[in-house]
DNA sequence: CAAATATACCTAAAAATCTTATGCATAAGA
DNA sequence: TCTTATGCATAAGATTTTTAGGTATATTTG
């Protein structure tokens, strides 16, 4: 949409963020959970989704486990114990980004 | 720093931001008030400001005014009456998308 | 006073990240 | 049966940023 190009960077930590509250989680599970956790607002697509999924993977802080659904393949990701640690140091980054992009754009908006 | 990727996509509606609550700003003083704002968190790097200075006037949202201070040149750029709407659209886009970050890293948050 | 830092502009190459466009395959719904 | 949904994947192109340079003047510091 117009607004996907502002989460730029912010995917891989997303991503994180899913698996560290959800367990463990295949690639499409993922686009429908974000769509629907932003009502429609973010869509994550499959060209960006995919291949940040492997990377995640090549660099240790997810694991994969394939598995066979109606026929169909789906793949789990869930995060490794150093993906984990990851997680939370991300997850603090983006909290502190997210506050001050407030702060720039709508200093008032804590006191609402 | 470290967070500075996350902001990706964001630049140029902060300096639509700044420049509509300052009335004009230089390029530098861009930088150092963002670095301020936000307690060093976000940088502003030059390679990236500049070359959006010349975009977003090219594309006619925003002003400039050579000025030469201490025999120092200054480029006061400000919003044109088109930036003035486009700064409008962004902005809220850019909330939007702030609240759906914060929905999804911390669904508490809204209730702090 | 010399050297370093701050102020002020700029650009080009490279890296990072995402969109768009494909491709393959099965299941379900119209 | 045709379209949509589910599920994976990759490659080319676009966009945006970092990194690394370049030029020049003013101020601060040792």
């Amino acid at each position: 949409m117009s607004n996907s190009k502002l989460y730029k960077g912010s995917l891989n930590t997303i991503i994180l963020k899913l698996l560290d509250e959800q367990g463990k989680m295949y690639g499409y599970e993922i686009t429908q959970k974000v769509k629907l956790l932003t009502k429609g607002e973010l869509k994550i697509t499959e060209g960006a989704l995919y291949p940040a999924l492997h990377k995640l993977e090549a660099e240790g802080l997810l694991d994969v486990e394939v598995a066979k659904v109606d026929n169909r393949l789906r793949k789990y990701y869930k995060l490794t114990e150093q993906g984990e640690k990851e997680t939370v140091n991300r997850l603090a980054e983006l909290e502190e980004f997210i506050r001050s992009m407030q702060n720039l754009v709508n200093p008032d908006w804590s006191i609402n």
